[in-house]
DNA sequence: AAGTGGTCTAGACCACTAT
DNA sequence: TAGTGGTCTAGACCACTTT
């Protein structure tokens, strides 16, 4: 009654003589069974399985809407609607006339989804990059419930600087699962140009796909003064962010703390 | 070649007779006129336009589906895409088997979309509200920008402090267009309960559809920590916020000093 | 029973991209 | 020219709400 092809509306169970591809009812009165739900919402987890099995990659192209269709025996408009939905959380995107591709970390629309410090004057770009520490260590309590693994698991822990233009701006504390983020060092993380999401994407199979994040307001201490270049109790934003990849797993905590006297942290409500 | 009346697809413009409503690309090669949009574009904005008239107003129902497709003689579908847009944009919510509402800031579900503190522990929850001070004065030239009127036009100026469970909280300073807000006091906003976007809605017929916010780390000076009880130097939370109400007009300038000592400022990436 | 939004299908044509 | 996503229509049935 819930899957795909038990469906009363799919068409390879209950095809019709007649104009539209929709059965009665079938089976009594089960449809009011809780895990109901409709075609296109089966079908578009069929394809976010595709997704986080590594069947389609960040960049590729994926099978046509006709093709999907033909696949799941469903009709071009339900395919659509999957598609639709997938493509407004930011999993697809669509390019007329080519197709449905993987998103990815690496291109210009992806760059500031995640980086919302942006200059008070003048276009945002991105920043570079210096990293200052990378080790392994065991969890610590907080950060292996937040990363949902066991307490003494082994982590990576990353701090980086990024500045603009020269300047100091944020201070990043990263810890991702050791399971995932096997050998991850500095060098590497110091040769490759651009987001660490788009290093993470191919090099460790690993795309994020939406965040989670808390922001306070603390001071300086001397250690994070003497990072940033600014005096002891200077005010700074703690933005503390758990990222999630496919399946909603947590795979990244992120604790920034941005300075923002020429930079603010922009936020859309709607 | 723009409106609804001219468009090609339109079907009251190119009837057909067999099937599917759609003619043969009509005047020779206009199509890639620069200011084309699709049918279902033209019918969102005439409902925007309706929403923007008053012609329903928040709460209500507004008709239903047929009604709209029959109205600007489109089909069912047409009218369906320009609402689900709507919908995604909270300008209307939709209830199956009841019809589609404007949407209004009365609503359970409204209450939290722009207050984004939320509790570090329990359940988020509404602030009590204590106005500490209302004047009309005369718009400072970035207050005026930032509202799109004139350095030097009526304003009405409030300041407030919200607490949590008798705690201060928030200190919030706003600039509204006096234009608008005419003859808003203390004793109404006193007397009114629950979140202040409601009272605009009803009392000055004016609906917030979204808010830009730029957030940064500062101190608490002298006034501010009296105001919050809190001591000099005290890092929070600078929320600066513009309102826009229907047709992306400003009508609300915000400043928030949040404490985030039990508090956070949060925020979904995706 | 009647009306509403929600889902699904089928088929047409358009706009865009590549070959 | 062929293939892709984008738009539009028409009609059916389903789930939900109210009368």
């Amino acid at each position: 009654m819930n899957s795909i092809i038990s469906t009363a509306n799919n068409p390879t169970v209950v095809p019709t003589a007649s104009g539209a591809g929709v059965g009665a009812s079938s089976a009594s009165s089960l449809n009011a069974s809780p895990t109901f739900s409709p075609l296109y919402q089966q079908i578009k987890a069929l394809i976010t399985q595709s997704l986080q099995s590594g069947e389609w990659k960040p960049g590729e192209l994926i099978p046509s809407e006709m093709e999907l269709a033909s696949r799941f025996k469903v009709s071009q408009g339900t395919v659509r609607k999957a598609i639709d939905e997938l493509s407004a959380e930011n999993l697809v995107v669509r390019r007329q006339g080519k197709g449905t591709f993987v998103a990815t970390h690496h291109e210009a629309r992806s760059q500031f989804r995640f980086l919302r410090l942006a200059p008070d004057e003048g276009v945002p770009h991105y920043p570079e990059n210096r990293i200052i520490e990378v080790k392994r260590m065991r969890a610590p309590a907080e950060v292996a419930r937040l990363l949902d693994i066991k307490s003494g698991d082994s982590v990576v822990f990353i701090r980086r600087v990024q500045s603009f233009s020269g300047v100091p701006t944020i201070l990043d504390d990263l810890w991702l699962p050791g399971s995932i983020f096997k050998g991850l060092t500095v060098e590497r993380l110091n040769e490759y140009k651009g987001p660490m999401y788009g290093l993470f994407e191919t090099e460790f199979g690993t795309h994020m796909i939406r965040a989670s994040e808390q922001i306070r307001a603390v001071c300086a201490d001397e250690a994070v003064a003497s990072l940033l270049g600014v005096g002891v109790g200077m005010p700074l934003l703690n933005v503390e962010r758990v990222s999630f990849t496919y399946g909603d797993k947590p795979v990244e905590l992120r604790r920034g703390l941005y300075l923002t006297l020429n930079h603010h942290y922009r936020n859309e409500l709607s």
